[in-house]
RNA sequence: GUCCCCUUCGUCUAGUGGCCUAGGACACUGCCCUUUCACGGCGGUAACAGGGGUUCGAACCCCCUAGGGGACG
């Protein structure tokens, strides 16, 4: 006789704790709940990296504990063309960027939630440590009540309407708790590690991964002052403040410091590096968006100060947002940040609220 | 072709008879962290050019063979 007895909600299911819990809380507030196991991603080679195999029975098992129907669905074709496409894209452009964030515009709060509708669904849910509020008529996109844990950055990029058909049971709740209500359940997925690497694709060794779809094109590293110290395999596998991969190493004429990213150069294929983790190079304080994705689906007044990230897992950073005759936006920052990098995103917050965010343009110094 | 000075982990080096089963840094790498790429934390692999001596004892002293500098050539 639950409030909730009518409504049809499919959970997005991984194969992974978050997402089993998330079907398990939902049923236990009443709803209809059914999952969905998608796959978006065709192994190249199946022969490493077969987790998504393992990853549908462990769903399907989760699924048969909860009693709860099991659908699939594979968007693959969606995830290549509008997710994966674009992630060529910009490397090829020298830029780095977040495939995951695109995926959850495209494909979790898109072609799923479409594919949910049709098959009846009056909403649907994910195991993203985030929750959904409410403002003015409209839903809102905070953070997840468990700090450690907020995925709201990966989620800026989704409308309110998509989120007003979303519901985020585990975000109400903290990370321990999942893992415990799952061992509760006898879950096979109580203990099983939380899957990192790119959404659907997984953990590979990243140069390896994008160097099956990218040409290689070695050039040298060079100092700010334009000293030659080496040579790099391809600017794409580096990114802005990073340090491994460099192959720089004793030095005579330099301190024992290590060296970061601090630019690229396309038009010469130069890598630029510097000395020491806080080194000024390594610094903005100001970055450029073409476009901003607002939650709320319409822009603030301009301008207004907020807190933002610039990575995930970031502490919130105070910082003035300020429209551009561009039509993007100027982000200022109180304290310069570390390894600003094009590409990446810029996501706002209103305390616990995400307003959206937008991909780095460029940079400016400290 | 006479007289000097160099030769240690991938790299730069510490070390001047016992504290060296050779230390550090960077590089590399493993794990942890992490639904991006990174940063970070904690570990690990790895070297006395080679051969003889002298010493109770040698990376350090001596002597030979293989790589860099010196206005007789």
């Amino acid at each position: 006789m639950s409030l909730n007895s009518a409504s049809k909600v499919i959970v997005g299911m991984s194969g992974g704790v978050d997402s089993s819990v998330a079907a398990l809380l939902l049923r236990e507030q009443g709803y209809r709940v059914e999952g969905l196991f998608m796959k978006n991603w065709e192994e190249d080679d199946g022969t490493e990296y077969c987790t998504a195999r393992e990853d549908y029975a462990d769903a399907q098992s989760v699924a048969d504990k909860l009693g709860i129907v099991l659908h699939g669905a594979n968007f693959a074709a969606e995830y290549w063309d509008n997710v994966f496409e674009h992630f060529l894209a910009e490397y090829r452009a020298g830029r780095t960027p977040n495939p995951d964030i695109l995926c959850n515009r495209e494909i979790k709060f898109k072609a799923f939630l479409e594919y949910a509708l049709m098959l009846g669904a009056d909403y649907i849910a994910t195991g993203h440590y985030t929750r959904r509020g409410e403002e003015r008529g409209k839903a809102t996109l905070l953070k997840g009540l468990d700090g450690n844990k907020d995925q709201s950055y990966f989620l800026h990029a989704v409308g309110h309407a998509e989120l007003a058909r979303t519901l985020f049971p585990v975000g109400e709740i903290e990370k321990p708790r999942v893992r415990e209500l799952a061992e509760r359940q006898g879950f096979v997925t109580a203990r099983k590690k939380d899957s990192t690497g790119i959404c659907f694709i997984g953990e590979r060794r990243f140069r390896d991964f994008l160097q099956q779809y990218l040409p290689a094109m070695p050039g040298e590293i060079h100092t700010l002052d334009g000293e030659v110290l080496g040579s790099h395999q391809g600017l794409m596998y580096h990114t802005i403040g990073q340090r491994q991969g460099l192959g720089i190493g004793g030095l005579t004429a330099h301190s024992e410091a290590p060296w970061y990213v601090a630019g690229k150069d396309l038009d010469n294929n130069v890598l630029y590096v510097v000395q020491g983790n806080d080194h000024p190079a390594l610094f903005s304080d100001r970055l450029l968006t073409r476009k901003v994705f607002w939650v709320a689906g319409e822009e603030p007044q301009s301008p207004f100060a907020c807190k933002a990230k610039v990575r995930y897992r970031q502490a919130d950073q105070a910082c003035t947002v300020v429209r551009g005759d561009h039509g993007g936006y100027d982000v200022l920052f109180d304290t310069p940040q570390r390894a600003v990098t094009p590409g990446q995103s810029v996501v706002f917050y209103d305390h616990a609220r995400c307003l959206g965010g937008g991909v780095i343009e460029s940079t400016g110094p400290a």
